[in-house]
DNA sequence: CAACGTATGTTGTTTATGCGACAACTGTAT
DNA sequence: ATACAGTTGTCGCATAAACAACATACGTTG
């Protein structure tokens, strides 16, 4: 199973995470990630900007921590990390990376900016360990594989997300499904 | 000004006690005051048990924070806490109370207990001590108009409020207005 | 250029909270 | 009666968070 961290640590550092998230999150949806600083974050998280910097290097270390909750969050939802490749978990993972785009898109203000490329960098990875999870057990190298997969599925999220008017969803899916099982059927 | 307080004071003991406060009251709507304990409390605000007597000396002590917070804020929200006495701010009184009771009765699973009277005094203590502030450049002594008022107010909300089927609340009071008026007019 | 305002990280100290343990009391069941 | 389980209020100690102050950097404005 793919590391899913709700250890338990201090109730405090759990909480002031959690308001520190929630915060960002809020913030993200009224202005775009270069024009919020770190004393917006701490005031309306109602933490001191010090504490803030004991839990984070900097808000670029937040962005990259958040994004992974919230997609691993997504994940989990489905239970997409304790299971093995098939074409079913892979349909709903492709559902899952389109949803998490779309969303930022209709929830963040986000004009162009690096928070586009950051988002791809986080997301790729965990798709990438989750896809190499999946195929675990098998004997042959599933790096090159992998890699295509990733890829083409955050580039069809991608796609999708971006859409003015978006397809239905489900449709979408059916459609882009064999496109990228093509490369992987040979572990199924 | 009565003292409505909004000290500044260590946010974390401003969470903290916001945490209680709603944790409490979120508890007032499922169970009955003397079935909830400490740790229930405790444990819906994600805070350590020794902390809640950190703040309070026992429920009982919470319990009457949170009944004159509730209603504090309800005065403050019609600003009757920085204005002087009139018929038409009495009007508005009689209205805050007969809407803070009914409130308690429909949030609250609340079977006849001390609960009731608990309340009662601490109401009456805040519309007292109100009315006597909304007299305060009187010449004469308020004490007993004040102490009458304060009776007939909360007896005809409590009546209001225990209504099976309650009338219209802005009737009620046009009725209610008048009777406890009329100790008060030579004031006006 | 200089002066200014604002944001960033960092530090040392103080304070609030978490934690585990304890004795005392309650009600309940055996 | 005795044992048991649960709640209460309190304690000392460990640690996270608040705070104020500081140096630094950056952009703006005069």
């Amino acid at each position: 199973m793919l590391p899913s961290l709700d250890e338990k640590l201090d109730p405090r550092v759990k909480r002031t995470r959690g308001l520190i998230l929630q915060s960002f999150e809020n913030l993200l949806a009224e202005k775009n990630f270069e024009s919020i600083s770190v004393q917006d974050i701490t005031d309306k998280a109602q933490i001191n900007r010090a504490t803030f910097y004991a839990h984070f290097q900097d808000k670029y270390t937040l962005l990259d921590y958040s994004i992974n909750q919230m997609f691993m969050q997504e994940i989990d939802k489905r239970t997409l990390n304790i299971c093995t490749y098939n074409t079913d978990n892979l349909r709903n993972l492709i559902l899952v990376v389109c949803e998490f785009l779309a969303r930022l898109h209709t929830d963040c203000v986000q004009p162009h900016n690096q928070f586009e490329s950051f988002v791809e960098t986080t997301v790729k990875k965990q798709v990438f360990d989750l896809l190499s999870y999946w195929l675990r057990n098998s004997k042959i190298s599933t790096e090159l594989p992998a890699t295509v997969a990733t890829s083409a599925i955050y580039g069809l999220a991608s796609h999708y997300s971006h859409r003015k008017k978006r397809p239905a969803l489900d449709r979408f899916v059916d459609e882009a499904l064999p496109l990228v099982a093509i490369n992987l059927e040979q572990f199924a």
